[in-house]
RNA sequence: GCCCGCGUGGUGGAAUGGUAGACACAGGAGACUUAAAAUCUCCAGGCCGAAAGGCCGUGCCGGUUCGAAUCCGGCCGCGGGUACCA
């Protein structure tokens, strides 16, 4: 009898299933259709444990849904603009083209042996000019409708470089390169208008019944709709046109213990103040010294600048707040200036403690007769809780009893009927910003004409496409800049309006643009226009969507409104403008980092490959260990795969990253398990070959092994429709366990062994294939019908029922499935150890829960 | 900082209000073998005990419940996102 070699095997298959043309999605009504899609891959150069793990679980789904009679769409393509590319060309020369061209080759070669049931024919890279010209058309129509439009916005930007900087290019303030301290700068952008959806965007996630509820929350709370009040603060002698500060509150029921202004750096008013005030300017220049980012925003420290001015509160003429200019301020967010309650908000009253700003609180604990608090010295704000408590608030409503919600409601109800401002729903949601200073991204195909201004692009000129070289010689990586800015003759085109001479647009697009459709141009990818609306309507909407969770709000939310985009330019049917039914969040990957420090204090990262010990294999020299994180090129903790693969086999890594963790959660990539993976593929090659050599007697039953059996399929087949592919494992462990002590030469061993090969072949489609085959199954095993359970066989007639003493499993009783509740009370009330507990007192309860327990209370 | 998760034996994890630790890994004991590998059998949360059995135990503190790993409140730790990483 063979030994299992997974080298033998897995090729021979691959070519099998390969002939039969088994995964090519083909649109027929014969039969329902799956749409089965990961998240595609960046193209980085090696694949790694985290793909391995994303595309094994899309592929165990979509072999599944083919088993049960779909048409099964289930396509691979690559996410390839992007940063590294650049980097990559800058570092060690090169283009970015041919090194992203080249590692997709790499990577493909090392995915297609995974065995994974891919339509490679509908393979593209986002960085084929046939993709993104049609991007660029969906732009041009996005245009068109006001979808897109253009505004100026704030980059961080490297004054050595002389380019923009991305926030993770930013290191402590500093250029990652240069090392110069960044400034902010202003340039004018292309915006998407996503910021006009966000109501739709918002109620929308109520219907994605099939998407994990912290993503839709997650989601919900960055669109980050409130409710609020607008109103302005009379200026008493501001600069000239300048006579009243507009501010944005969601708490105006803490109106009345305001306690200053305060206006962004970037506010008009700051703006047009630091002109003649030296000291604002630098205050201000050194705010714009900060990162972009609102995480580092938010966590500097607290600072501001007193204007000097002073405004008068609305209810209160003769009641004057300072104005200060401060740091924490955003200029996005509602009108770019608030007014400070100290009492009822943190960040306020850290800010009025450090500016000695006066405290006031609008809020009683319990009654109008209490005082009203005031947080102590040290203490902390009082913020008055939404929907929780009831409290005395000074001010709007006749100090009634109320939440905060109903506080906020009057106050706004007061403060309208009064004259002063009005109720507003704001979102936290901005425009989406896709403008990028660089070169390996999809060009922006709008030109700039002296005379018209900026002119969309004809759509007979698409695809704009990237210049490889410039005028014969390959452009240069190493110098500063975008290289399609000095390109000499890309840039200069002429004006698709008038003819004159213009400039074509040398930025590019945001890469969350090209990965916004990805999932709409798989339906169509070789159509002459965006989709194919005939295909689209058979394919859409993707049924299972599968990714990680560092994408649940950037591009899950991008799609969703790109989505709603092409529907509105006629590229997408009404019923995918939510282009995912249901959504799969996997956990990363993880693994520990290795780092050391050069000669300037700066970490160098290591592979895990390259460390043994905690210590560099080359020169033994102690690296720190960072405890786990997600894989990521930046910190080199990545794993390779294809060593995996080498050594044991597709099936085995498959098997392995299926196996122990729950998919949704991290895993920790340890070497250990691979190993043992491989040894339980092995025994399972040797019990079912020695099966299946086997003679039977045709009569000599096994009931006992039968009923296993359905059980298993029973649990299997659950495990892989709710993604517990973990637990559908550990049952096929089980039932492997159980057939291989089951009693030789039986009939319904051969059956048993049939199912468990059937059962395995999602996750370990080559091993099956092949024992199929030994088995004399019909047909490829890939192919053949899912099996079914028998759902009579899979009821038990008798359960265990543990008895409980005030909580504690004291005993158990063996009884009949449906005995009756008080029978199973009397059984309970007579064993030994309830009598001995008992010890002839009467219980205080007894509580039998049918089939599942018996809690006796003492 | 803010938003969202996660935390269970030596390890990965199972159990989603009802017998905590399924299934595996690592470990221990044994069988087979000249030997090793491979394979097979058994043991295994901690403490006490010869055993029967008892007590403790799901990051920490408190609550709800006949019953909590699971629900609620408060902490601690770790991770993801934070709009130009993909």
């Amino acid at each position: 009898m063979s030994r299992y070699s997974a080298a033998e095997i897995e090729e021979k298959w691959q070519q099998a299933w390969d002939k039969a043309g088994l995964f090519r999605a083909k649109r027929a009504e014969d039969k329902p259709k799956y749409y089965v899609l990961e998240m595609f891959p960046y193209p980085s150069g090696r694949i790694h444990m985290g793909h391995v793990r994303n595309y094994t679980m899309g592929d165990v789904i979509a072999r599944y849904k083919l088993a049960t009679g779909h048409n099964v769409l289930h396509p691979m393509g690559w996410d390839a603009f992007g940063m590294p590319a650049e980097n990559a060309a800058m570092a060690s020369g090169g283009h970015p083209k041919d090194w992203t061209y080249g590692n997709i080759d790499d990577m493909r070669a090392q995915m297609k042996p995974l065995g994974l049931s891919i339509d490679w024919s509908r393979e593209f890279a986002t960085c084929d000019p046939e993709y993104y010209g049609q991007q660029q058309a969906l732009f041009l129509d996005m245009l068109e409708q006001g979808l897109v439009y253009r505004k100026n916005a704030v980059v961080n930007w490297d004054p050595v470089d002389m380019t923009v900087l991305a926030n993770e290019q930013v290191e402590n303030g500093r250029g990652w390169r240069s090392g110069a301290l960044v400034e902010r700068r202003e340039l004018t952008q292309w915006f998407f208008r996503i910021s006009d959806f966000a109501e739709e965007l918002l109620e929308a996630l109520d219907g994605l019944d099939d998407w994990p509820a912290k993503v839709k929350l997650m989601q919900a709370n960055w669109i980050g709709r409130s409710r609020g009040l607008q109103f302005a603060f009379s200026l008493i002698d501001g600069p000239e046109g300048h006579d009243r500060i507009e501010v944005y509150t969601t708490r105006p029921d803490t109106l009345m213990g305001a306690s200053f202004v305060g206006i962004s750096p970037d506010h008009p008013l700051a703006r047009q103040l630091e002109k003649d005030n030296a000291d604002l300017a630098a205050f201000n220049a050194e705010c714009r010294r900060m990162g972009t980012s609102e995480e580092e925003l938010e966590k500097a420290e607290k600072k501001g600048f007193d204007t000097g001015l002073r405004v008068r509160h609305p209810f209160d003429t003769s009641w004057e707040l300072p104005v200060y200019v401060a740091n924490f301020i955003l200029m996005d967010y509602g009108t770019g200036a608030i007014f400070g309650c100290p009492a009822h908000d943190q960040r306020d009253l850290d800010f009025a403690r450090k500016y000695d700003l006066p405290v006031t609180s609008t809020y009683a604990p319990q009654t109008p007769d209490e005082a009203f608090t005031l947080p102590e010295d040290g203490g902390a704000a009082f913020v008055p809780p939404k929907t929780e408590k009831v409290h005395y608030v000074k001010g709007f409503a006749g100090d009634e009893v109320q939440s905060g919600e109903q506080a906020i409601d009057a106050a706004i109800a007061f403060c309208e009927n009064n004259g002063v401002g009005q109720g507003v729903t704001k979102f936290r949601l901005r425009d989406w910003g896709l403008s990028r200073q660089r070169y390996w991204g999809c060009p922006i195909p709008v030109v700039h004409c002296d005379t018209c201004g900026v002119v969309p692009e004809k759509k007979e000129n698409l695809p704009i496409e990237l210049p490889y070289d410039e005028d014969g010689t390959p452009i240069d990586f190493s110098v500063p800049g975008n290289p399609l800015d000095r390109h000499p003759t890309w840039r200069d085109c002429a004006c698709p309006s008038c003819g004159a001479a213009a400039r074509r647009e040398t930025d590019t697009m945001d890469t969350f643009v090209d990965s916004s459709w990805y999932f709409a141009r798989f339906t169509a990818p070789r159509s002459a226009t965006p989709t194919d609306m005939a295909e689209a309507e058979y394919w859409m909407n993707v049924d299972q969507y599968i990714g990680g969770i560092e994408h649940a709000i950037l591009h899950l939310l991008y799609s969703r409104f790109f989505a709603r985009a092409m529907h509105a330019t006629g590229h997408l049917p009404q019923k995918a403008i939510e282009p995912f039914n249901a959504l799969f969040t996997q956990g990363m990957v993880t693994h520990e980092i290795y780092q050391t420090r050069d000669e300037n204090d700066r970490p160098v990262y290591h592979l895990p490959e390259d460390v043994e010990d905690a210590k560099l294999k080359a020169t033994g020299a102690p690296v720190e260990i960072i405890p786990s994180a997600k894989m990521s090129k930046s910190k080199k903790n990545v794993v390779d795969p294809v060593s995996i693969i080498g050594a044991y086999g597709a099936d085995t890594a498959r098997w392995f990253v299926l196996s122990d963790s729950p998919p949704e959660r991290d895993v920790e990539w340890t070497a250990a398990g691979a190993e043992a993976a491989h040894k339980h593929l092995s025994r399972v090659h040797r019990v079912v070959s020695e099966i299946a050599a086997s003679d039977t007697p045709a009569n000599d039953q096994d009931d006992a092994l039968l009923r296993e059996m359905h059980k298993a399929i029973h649990d299997v087949t659950g495990g892989v429709e709710s993604f517990g592919f973990n637990a559908a494992i550990a049952r096929l462990y089980a039932f492997a366990n159980t057939l291989a002590k089951s009693k030789a030469g039986t009939q319904a061993r051969k059956q048993a062994a049939r199912a468990l090969v059937q059962l395995m072949s999602p996750m370990t489609p080559h091993l099956s294939e092949d024992l199929w085959q030994t088995l004399g199954g019909e047909g490829l095993a890939a192919a053949a019908a899912w099996p079914q359970p028998d759902e009579a066989i899979l009821v038990d007639e008798t359960v265990t029922l543990p008895i409980q003493i005030n909580g504690k499993r004291r005993a158990e009783i063996s009884v009949p499935k449906d005995m009756d509740k008080s029978e199973v009370e009397k059984l309970a009330l007579a064993h030994d150890a309830v009598t001995k507990a008992l010890d002839g007192a009467q219980p205080k309860k007894i509580i039998v829960v049918p089939g599942r327990i018996v809690n006796v209370v003492i």
